[in-house]
DNA sequence: CCAACCTTGGTGATGTGTCAACTATTTCGG
DNA sequence: CCGAAATAGTTGACACATCACCAAGGTTGG
């Protein structure tokens, strides 16, 4: 038998919903009027400059996203042709190929970083007490953790 | 000058994007599964049949939705294709639309509701403290608040 | 060695979201 | 009343996500 949610659920649930819809609708305007780039690519970029010489496997990128390997294969054509980034062969691996990021590319990142990270504090992190961000954190990690086990 | 995110805020930002990215697939995959309905024909299903004649004029579902008038717009129009929902002109106002819900919508709302549900219950209520739950709420409230003050 | 199999990565079709431009109707100031 | 502005909704172009499938290179057991 199916148990409904009760009130307090309800309100929690909609309202996570309703943040959350409006919070990245919001980040994307910005960031895309600021600095001509979406969510996703600052995150491809964001991920290339943490690596070791700005370049990483297609599949390792993957997975450090959580994106599927396809939708990751369509964006990074995309991006190429806008010049964020070039994809190389890889030697070892003849399937292989990394994704590298370039000069523009580099350009693009360090200049919405910035602004976009302080959208993100006065949206979020000024508008919240301390100790909802730890409980943000907690549950955050405990919902992952269950979703990992339902494998 | 821009201040970055410390450790914590960055657990926490992480950590919450990295939740809704999984969450939100896992909740989409299984409606898909279980019913051939994605997220969003769910909610425009259920803002239907919440409404008194099972019909809602069309800019003020697009209010209740959130959505922009031209998503909605699209959406309908794929939903009408499948059969969930009919449009009707309004004797009214000459300009307007309703959206309504047809026999097999509701068919389909009441198949995929009670699934759904358990699954959120299961990933998220039954996962989390009521204390975490109440948070959640609070914080969703708070950031809402403040993006609504930004307009 | 080599045939079956797995992995890496890409492709095309289709459904979805966003923006800007558009049509048709209503409303309202003068 | 008339014409300008506001409102309701649609459309087309394009960016994006997902699915099913494919191609080519690697891996391994016989």
């Amino acid at each position: 038998m199916t148990r409904w949610l009760d009130h307090d659920e309800q309100h929690a649930w909609r309202g996570y919903l309703r943040m959350h819809g409006k919070l990245s609708a919001r980040l994307n305007r910005q960031l895309q009027a600021d600095s001509g780039l979406s969510l996703a690519d600052f995150d491809v970029l964001v991920h290339l400059t943490d690596a070791p010489e700005a370049r990483v496997r297609v599949s390792e990128l993957a997975r450090s996203l959580q994106w599927e390997k396809s939708r990751l294969s369509h964006h990074v054509g995309r991006m190429e042709k806008r010049g964020l980034v070039a994809r190389e062969e890889c030697l070892d691996d003849g399937r292989g190929a990394f994704v590298a990021l370039t000069t523009a590319g580099r350009a693009a990142i360090e200049g919405a970083a910035p602004p976009h990270v302080d959208t993100v504090r006065r949206l979020v992190f000024d508008t919240l007490t301390a100790e909802q961000v730890q409980v943000l954190a907690e549950l955050s990690d405990r919902v992952l953790a269950r979703l990992d086990a339902e494998e």
